[in-house]
DNA sequence: CGGGCATTTGAGATTCTTCAACTTGCGTGG
DNA sequence: CCACGCAAGTTGAAGAATCTCAAATGCCCG
């Protein structure tokens, strides 16, 4: 598909068109990442990246594609706590913390991603201050995300909650160079549920209400948002905890 | 009131003991934190640590009391995010990442803390990688809760996420050998709705019913559990991420 | 063509919110 | 000591949001 090819980047520009908005990274710190992100792997959907209770031993940058942390709960219901978009880099803590993953990490569609062992990432954090600084920051930024969707999924009502999922996607896409029209929207209703909290019925429903408000809709698995700035207005999003300085 | 007193650690202990259970806190580290976090400050019920948008220029160790980071959201709503007890350090991305705060921390009830500047303690971090890693391990720690806030707050029912926090309080003051039993529980039921996303009149009735099942009360603002175990079983409560090795 | 997965729709039950009123405890000033 | 006010807890009733169960539709792919 043609229109594909301009949501696949080279492997380290993704990442770097994020880190370069954190000030510690440097010219030095790209050398270290591309130095260091050179092996390369292709995972599919539904396949894992990482499995509850796994020993952590590979550090991931995402390419092209999409994967989740997913937490199985056990009274069966899931929550997916993490999306992981091109240009994310993770399990960040696993880099200078070792010990196993409390939860999985799977595929949503095809990844590609290059990785790198937590041994030498964390090497390079330890000689380069810089580095390690630029870690704490894509943490931070990480976290700052998990705060929000604690409150907009504890807070808001199924619709602002999809609106408000579809205002990161869009702003996340962006400050990796990417455009979300022109890509895939790999999540399924059931999918989106898990990380909204709501059912795949109720998720249906609340599609059809933005969709009937022409604020947003998901034609042949992608994303269509004639109005953003109304989407934005109706999710109460404010971009900020992006970091998108 | 003499039963407080033993809720009342001397400043380092009670994080020590949490950062005991990280592999790369030893008597070094030990040494460092004592003698980085020498000033002491007092905050009341209601004063905040950090406003929404301040440049980050202290970091917190709690010693005594509860504070909680709280998001305003654009729609008036208001969620906690995050649960500061004693023994826990915050903020902890400030001390390798500059930077203003995107939302407010205050204080929930009379608090006694011990302070350190940021610049120092990254300096120590720079210079010895077993603190640089016991920062890691806390802050990984702080996100393994902050994404079972969002499974849990995403897929429980109302009663569920109240028995949940209970439990989480309980097993997260045991880790650094507090028994809530004989401490204040200073949350207002109007605050317990903004930790578990739900209206004080909800909450009321959460705990009603949590009370007829005799399985928690909260009696002259302490909290009452009569059987843990049961407790736990409603909530689904796996202490696993709390990271209790 | 058929099977399997995802989407869509309907109807009824449950959870949760809203609004309003009433109670309780507690400190403060008269 | 009492009166008052205020914050927090409690309760009722109506309505909105969400879930559950069930069935129907659409669509891709072998």
């Amino acid at each position: 598909m043609i229109s594909e090819n301009s949501a696949r980047l080279s492997p380290h520009s993704c990442l770097v068109a994020k880190a370069r908005l954190c000030d510690s990274f440097d010219d030095r710190c790209q050398e270290i990442v591309e130095q260091l992100f050179v092996r390369r792997l292709q995972f599919s959907r539904h396949q894992t990246f990482l499995h509850e209770g796994d020993e952590i031993s590979t550090i991931y940058l995402m390419c092209h594609g999409w994967a989740a942390r997913v937490i199985d709960l056990a009274d069966g219901h899931r929550q997916i706590t993490e999306l992981f978009l091109p240009g994310d880099l993770f399990p960040v803590h696993a880099t200078m913390s070792k010990g196993t993953s409390g939860d999985s990490i799977v595929a949503l569609g095809d990844c590609q991603i290059s990785t790198c062992s937590p041994e030498k990432l964390s090497q390079a954090a330890v000689q380069n201050s810089d580095m390690a600084r630029t870690l704490w920051w894509l943490s931070k930024r990480d976290v700052s995300i998990l705060r929000m969707w604690i409150a907009v999924n504890s807070q808001y009502q199924a619709h602002q909650r999809l609106a408000h999922l579809a205002c990161e996607v869009i702003y996340r896409l962006r400050q990796v160079g990417l455009d979300a029209d022109q890509m895939e929207f790999p999540l399924t209703q059931e999918e989106i549920g898990e990380i909204i909290g709501a059912t795949s019925v109720h998720v249906n429903r609340s599609i059809k209400r933005l969709r009937n408000d022409a604020l947003l809709d998901f034609p042949n698995g992608r994303i269509d948002i004639p109005n953003l700035e109304r989407l934005e207005d109706t999710a109460h999003f404010d971009s900020a905890y992006l970091f998108p300085n």
